[in-house]
DNA sequence: CTTGACTCCCAAAACGTTTTGGAGAATCTT
DNA sequence: AAGATTCTCCAAAACGTTTTGGGAGTCAAG
């Protein structure tokens, strides 16, 4: 309810040394400072944050972009990870904002209005494209930003990605020695750095071992496209017996698609994400998970070194992947 | 880049007139404020949100706490409902911002730093519980704020949430109408008013129909919780012949326990969000959900005539619930 | 007694906008 | 032609903070 003036008339002080106090400042006595913190938490002072923006000529704020398209923003644990970084950037003293795309605007419109109203110190991208001109665009306006997921920019930026090529072509590889020949992909959208970069993982263990890359089926990052793409894989003349998928949520609908299949449960079959579900699906899903612990911490950390303006080739980091072994990765190779 | 005064000199005109002409008053002619339009158009011009925010003493953000606790945050498409919220509010000028709840600190004192710092316009609640500290303190503060899910406060406020009892009480009778009698309840943390109250749902319809409510587990709100629950109830010296779960996750979770025990599969079973994932379960989960198009245009909708300053009374939605019938509740009623 | 260093405090400017309360010119009324 | 009204525009005052550039005192050294 007080304002800084307030405050200061009831001490008879000035309200600089008032502000200076509360800010610790070597500058006002011990004694004046003590007095100062106690009425200031009497009253419960809290600096105005607008005007603090105003003078400071930062806002405090950092931006991370929703696409409004349901369904479409990422796995479920994205959530946390959202609320573990605005932990981290808040113990900094910044915000974190949603920046949700409306329809018929562009997420470029929605970053230009951001960073153009000086609303926001530093903005955080996500399900970034292989030519994203967000990243181009930032770039061009010297923002700092951090996207999650590479993309295929000349100019480096910082990221945080998983090794989504090294770990496809390592499930590839691990499906070949367990005597797979027929090994299909579904695949996200291409346009997708993640999607792209998992799909090209599995086409270069394919051509190692000198097999054909024709097993191959897009579909949306959803359940349902899963359960599409498995069915176009499964009308084929020769059927694969093993599938790599781009996520979970379209490994759990090739599964559905498996059973409704003749001899579908012969099918191995590995996710990616390690979501929660994946546990008590039937049968229980393999997948493979990005190593690292605490991602928003690591989104936060990233996002003030570049605010603080370190350059982007240090504040880049490809995590590795690892498998989380289940159950349904150990089909037998030869299907029915 | 630019502002106001640099616009303004380069038009030759005062600040005054540009900001005004900007804003659309009559005050300005037609034909400055089309001059003045072009030219703003021309270098981008954005007014500078914290001067605006300052003078207006307005903050243009809505806060949303969100527990750091991971996995307890909500449904899956809770997410999808924060964006839809924010693309409305945007409409509005507002910006929704993310409050965390760091550990160590209670969501009262993160409500109490967004407030008193004047960061924030209104608050919207997630995840109430029966008794809701945040509540009573925003409530004391008179600050506008809307809840997902109700509370048992004495005064009223606005809230948008579904009608559980109901629900939970018709999927229970549905079960006694199919010949079900030992139906049991995998009930979700009793302090949040939504598990409370489809529990009180089911334990109504028990007792309307003369039935004893012993079958009842309580756990966590995720897949984890729905097993262990399940489990303790398929211990019983008499076995349930039919589940009403919480939540989905829950429901997903006793899914896997029914798997894991002898004529599990004859075992009905409900849950409630209806999850995409729940149409690719096997088997695929009966489900219900809160009627209602786009829940985030309607929390933006309320946050904004809270906002206005329209009374509590009118700002409440209570939704009903429907059923989702897929396949798992429908199970013969005497298991073996 | 003067000088310089140090301690503690403050007045005033600045951040960029919106809004108040007119001022001057043009137009209308009578 | 004088007064009233309408049209355009603007100077200045806020909004609440942080920061700059000192200004009084006090104390020790010269």
């Amino acid at each position: 309810m007080a304002n800084l003036k307030q405050l200061a008339q009831s001490l008879g002080l000035s309200i600089t040394t008032v502000s200076r106090a509360l800010d610790g400042y070597a500058d006002v006595s011990a004694a004046t400072r003590e007095r100062v913190r106690e009425a200031a938490d009497k009253v419960g002072y809290r600096p105005n944050a607008s005007a603090r923006r105003l003078r400071r000529q930062r806002a405090e704020l950092v931006a991370v972009t929703l696409p409004s398209d349901p369904g479409h923003i990422g796995p479920p644990h994205f959530l946390d990870m959202l609320s573990g970084c605005a932990e981290h950037l808040a113990a900094a003293g910044l915000n974190l904002v949603i920046a949700p795309v409306p329809r018929g605007e562009s997420e470029l419109d929605i970053c230009r209005r951001f960073v153009d109203g000086r609303r926001v110190d530093a903005m955080l991208l996500v399900r970034t494209k292989r030519k994203d001109e967000r990243v181009e665009f930032l770039q061009s306006r010297g923002i700092p930003f951090v996207t999650n997921g590479r993309t295929e920019s000349l100019l480096p930026h910082p990221y945080i990605d998983g090794d989504g090529f090294a770990g496809f072509r390592a499930a590839t590889l691990r499906f070949h020695a367990a005597g797979h020949r027929r090994i299909g992909h579904i695949a996200g959208p291409q346009e997708y750095y993640f999607a792209h970069d998992r799909c090209r993982g599995w086409r270069a263990a394919m051509e190692e071992c000198g097999l054909a890359t024709d097993l191959c089926a897009e579909g949306a990052p959803l359940e349902q496209g899963g359960y599409l793409a498995a069915l176009e894989l499964l009308r084929q003349p020769s059927r694969p017996t093993a599938l790599a998928c781009a996520t979970d949520e379209m490994a759990i609908g090739a599964l559905r698609a498996l059973r409704e299949v003749d001899g579908g449960n012969q099918i191995s079959i590995v996710g990616h994400d390690d979501l929660a579900m994946g546990a008590f699906t039937s049968p229980p899903l393999s997948t493979m998970r990005m190593t690292g612990e605490n991602l928003g911490a690591s989104f936060a950390s990233l996002l003030l070194r570049a605010i603080a303006g370190e350059p982007a080739e240090e504040l880049q980091e490809l995590h590795a992947i690892e498998f989380v072994d289940r159950d349904s990765h150990r089909r037998p190779a030869k299907a029915a």
